[in-house]
Parts: C-alpha cells; sequence; structure tokens
DNA sequence: GCGACAG
DNA sequence: ATCTTGTCGC
C-alpha cells in the first residue's frame, strides 16, 4: 500500500524549503531548460524528457530522456513523488546545465505548496517555474483573463501564482514559483521565453521530445551529431 | 457529505 | 498521461 498520508506530511515539511526569491545570479541565464514526463507500456514506464535551450535566442541544444519503471500510480496532489525520479535521472545525464527550469506542472500553485516544479527544483536547487496546462487548486477572476494579461491565482487567501492567457484562442497557463524564483520574475521568464505558441519553448521542446512530435523528429535529422535517442 | 482533482 | 480522424475556427 502507499502511505499518503506520509507523503503528504513529507510536501508539508518540504514545502518550508522552498526559496520564493529570485536567485543570485540568474537574470543573464546562458541556458534554460523545459522538463515534461510521459510514460510508456500502459504506465509501467516512466519516460523524462529535458531539453536546454540557449537564451536569449531559444534554440535547442541538448536534449536527455530518461526512463524508469514506475513507482506509483497517479494521485492528484501527489504528482511529484511519481514523476521526480524520472526527471533526476535525465538531469543527472545533462552536459550542458541550465541556470533556469520550467517544468510542465505545478511549482507552489498545489494543496501544500509542493508541486513537481517545487519538489524537482528543491532537488536539484536550481532555479524552476512552474507552467501547468490546467488547475489543480486556487481560483481566479475568469473575467480578466481577456487582454492577455496575467491574473492572480489565489488560494487561502494567498497568490499561489498566476493564470495567462498566453496565447489568443487558447487555454491559459498557470504559472507559479518553483524554486528560488521571485512570482514576478515566473511570469517574467515564461513570457521571454514565447515564440508564438501556447507553451514556452522549453516546455514545448521538452513535450516534442517526450511524444517524439513532427517539429523534433525534423530537429534530430538536421542534427544527427546530437541524437542521444536510447530507444 | 459533496465535488474537484497537475500529469 | 495515453489511445486517435476529422473537423471547426481564425
Amino acid at each position: 500500500m502507499i502511505d499518503t498520508a506520509a507523503l503528504r506530511a513529507e510536501q508539508i515539511e518540504k514545502a518550508k524549503a522552498v526559496i520564493k526569491q529570485d536567485n543570485q545570479g540568474f537574470d543573464e541565464p546562458k541556458w534554460i531548460a523545459g522538463a515534461d514526463v510521459g510514460f510508456e507500456q500502459d504506465g509501467k514506464i516512466t519516460r523524462a524528457a529535458i531539453a536546454v535551450l540557449s537564451y536569449p535566442s531559444l534554440e535547442l541544444v541538448e536534449y536527455r530522456v530518461a526512463r524508469v519503471p514506475t513507482s506509483l500510480p497517479y494521485i492528484p496532489g501527489l504528482l511529484s513523488f511519481r514523476e521526480y525520479p524520472a526527471l533526476m535521472a535525465a538531469w543527472s545525464q545533462l552536459t550542458t546545465v541550465p541556470q533556469l527550469v520550467l517544468v510542465d506542472g505545478q511549482g507552489i500553485a498545489h494543496p501544500r505548496r509542493l508541486g513537481v516544479a517545487s519538489h524537482f527544483g528543491l532537488l536539484i536547487d536550481v532555479p524552476t517555474i512552474g507552467v501547468a496546462k490546467s488547475r489543480l487548486c486556487g481560483k481566479y477572476d475568469e473575467s480578466g483573463l481577456q487582454d492577455g494579461a496575467a491574473v492572480p491565482l489565489v488560494d487561502k487567501d494567498e497568490q499561489i501564482g498566476w493564470v495567462w492567457n498566453s496565447k489568443a484562442r487558447c487555454k491559459p497557463l498557470y504559472v507559479s514559483v518553483g524554486h528560488r524564483v521571485s512570482q514576478e520574475s515566473a511570469l517574467l521568464w515564461v513570457e521571454r521565453c514565447m515564440r508564438g505558441y501556447r507553451l514556452p519553448e522549453p516546455t514545448r521542446w521538452a513535450d516534442a521530445i517526450a511524444s517524439r512530435r513532427p517539429a523534433f523528429v525534423r530537429w534530430l535529422a538536421a542534427h544527427p551529431e546530437k541524437n542521444v535517442d536510447e530507444g
């Protein structure tokens, strides 16, 4: 059985270590990464992809894919325990260490303030930002989403992130502090990583790699020397 | 008690 | 998350 109560207690404990202020020296990052997790073989295998992009050019320079046996089922609120092992495996293989990582999922916009972006950030001790495609908790003013402005995501009278319509006619993004970034910087860096799509480039590439999308397959054909795919 | 619920 | 074609709207 899974001791969910113990995992929740661990989240409350770890959340105390999350730093919600800007990290010294990442104001001009040279590399920004995107991280995403997917599954194979009916969920038995967890697969993490990390894409490292140059900044500000936002070009893919390196990627890593790691596969590990799935250790936990999906339980809302406990996602990070299921995903961090594979993320760590991919992270440890990186040659280029980024100064900032955008993670697919919530940062502190979580019931106990420890989404996968925060948990992973604590483990690698590198600034991270949570960029989720849907909401876990919190409420916001939907009427304020119109003109492309970000609106506060609030839970228990506390702002835990932003809801931002990154692209017209698309569902909004839920941006929150992961670790070692301020709430203002979290939104700012996501905005700086946009190139016309709903998702910021780092996360978009990580997703393309994890799902082997056409854009990534084309990039691989153009950069055969960077092929590190293990299958 | 009831509904909500990242990926 | 993942399985998948066409289809609606800009």
